[in-house]
DNA sequence: AATGAATGAGCGTTCATTCAT
DNA sequence: AATGAATGAACGCTCATTCAT
């Protein structure tokens, strides 16, 4: 009886459900090998390697490494951004704004250090940062949100353009720096960008020991 | 035996002189591909290639493309550092700190944006930002700096590596954007990271009209 | 139960039907990828490409790209050659005999243009010949059916080998050129391989004005 | 002495040397594949590896398969084409035009015949037929020539497409037929061949014992 | 019998690097 | 020291073919 009320999940034939997983395998080994080599550097072979698929195999999925790319985008999109937006739209004070916005990033990138975040390539001295698909995803409707927010009162009339440059460059970089260290206090992190953002330098909290 | 005869000609002078010729071949061409194309896309037939050299030659002064790199950036720094640190270390207030970090780097950024500044490979919605030496040996020492500025109590004892972040981030994606711009305000730009940087969102100039 | 009460469609006919539909459709459609890329550039995935059917239904039928230009053939062969050799079975002078072969041969070529006569990829300079089944079928018997005619007294004892090598050589360029040209004249290239055939280069046609 | 009055060849350096050698024998790898394989289904590995050179040194010399190829068909055209406008340009009768192009042209496929001649591959029953470099360029300029001798008044005025068609059909299907005998008679071939196009079937030699 | 995804060999091509000249 | 051809690994990609469904 039970069976009658649960909505039946579209059983997948043995073959959907091997294609899909390939379909998942792909994407996941992507994630992975972006994260690991960066954007530029990662092969199409290097991600079905990851998979352990055999190498034509990847082309019954995805034409491209840029594909495979926007699909992670799509992806992380779906699961990101609703989120961020029904937060910043109900967001009734500035600071709900920003401090939400930073909250659900931090977590977000605490959560998926692994994968996820966003890429620092060093070779030798070089820093390549790649904007992994989540990291868009988060930040690609931030503007919109924002103009919307100056538009509602709720965030002063200022450079729409630079204020979501300010927004994105403090995340990522203090994210970044967050993730270096040994055991990541994402609170302290939060708190630190909030203050910046809301009230710069003189707002930040003050280190007393460290 | 006629070998003999002939005058060597004042060789010594001039190999060296072509030697060194050759490096700064090397290494302005590859400031020019790697602006143009992408660190992680050039290739060191790219370089190579630009010079006018053989390719064999390119061994004789670096042993990679990351060595080049490398040799960038410490020229840059030789060139870029002293005048940032110098004005840091005379900075008498917070203000003409933080304002003449942002100054000089978004006037750098502007006057040298066809080649120098950093690059901004789009392939789809995919950013890949990478820091050309010069950018790089920009904000190497700024966390030193702010660490002594902290110490000298010029700016408050605030977690330097996230303080360092913030600036950072900042100038990066302030910086980008204004470039992006049809004609980039140097000065509106400095006036909006100052103030970000200061005194947070309030503080940062409103925009009339637009 | 309820699948009992559906009347069962009469799948027996309806299947050995569909089998020989198949194996129709994938030599129709390898009759016009041929036609279209040449034998050597097509490959079996065009040919099923064009047909809709699976890939792994062609091996069902096939085994090889070969095996399908075989059956082609064989195809072919019914259609064309019974005429062929009834004309040349028939024939009661030189004339008849080598007359009604070019006949039908130029007829055949200038109605099937489109897909059916022989393939000239041009890669450049490079001419390559491809004879299409109906062509290899038309000339296949020729040899003996020369063979014949010259027991039978109504050819020359000429060396059979060669005589066929020069009908079929005459024949082929000729056509090849025919149907280069805007408004073919069928009948113009029936006389003039008749003629250099049978009396060679002062039996042609004089061209009076071109 | 001697030295000043022989003109010097070309002294190459051990460099120029190996590289016109591998150039030389990418050639005639190129030449040898093309005949055993066709110029369709040969790749530009099966050329390499012939020459026992490394896969990418093909591309120091050549850009593609197409360019081997002219670079094949520029030079048989050097070596070819000159003898034969020559001679038929000299033709003083309609005899010595066309048995000296059959001459030529089967005694040059007679000595060439392991790698020189036209392409036939056999799959099966497919015959494609590739006219290798040689064979084009030896053609190339018949039809210039005919029309030439047409206006000469040295052959009379036909339709000067199909007749070169009908010389070079039977030329390569004739000497294709006289490869394949145990011991090819070219004397015979040239004269039946000639006789064909001369007077025609009626002019060609009969066959006594066989 | 039909399907179509998986496979891995093989293609054309580019590249970093070596080394004889 | 400069050269630039040779090398062979690796790339992106296509293909014939197999086989579980």
């Amino acid at each position: 009886m039970a069976d009658m009320q649960i909505p039946v999940p579209p059983k997948l034939g043995k073959r959907e459900q091997t294609k899909a997983n390939n379909r998942q395998a792909i994407l996941d080994a992507a994630r992975i090998v972006f994260a690991e080599m960066g954007y530029g550097e990662t092969t199409i072979r290097d991600i079905i390697r990851q998979t352990g698929l055999a190498s034509g195999t990847f082309y019954n999925y995805f034409k491209s490494k840029e594909e495979v790319f926007q699909a992670l985008m799509d992806d992380a999109a779906l699961r990101v951004r609703p989120a961020l937006r029904d937060l910043r739209e109900k967001a009734k004070t500035e600071e709900q704004f920003v401090r939400g916005t930073f909250e659900s990033y931090f977590r977000f990138i605490a959560e998926d250090r692994q994968t996820q975040h966003m890429v620092r390539r060093n070779t030798g001295a070089i820093r390549v940062r790649m904007d992994t698909p989540q990291i868009i995803a988060g930040f690609d409707e931030l503007q919109q949100d924002i103009e919307s927010a100056i538009e509602r009162g709720l965030l002063p009339a200022v450079d729409a353009d630079y204020l979501t440059a300010s927004f994105v460059g403090i995340a990522f970089e203090i994210a970044d720096r967050m993730l270096e260290r040994e055991n990541p206090d994402v609170d302290a992190a939060i708190e630190f960008a909030t203050n910046m953002m809301l009230a710069g330098l003189k707002a930040v909290p003050v280190v007393t020991d460290s």
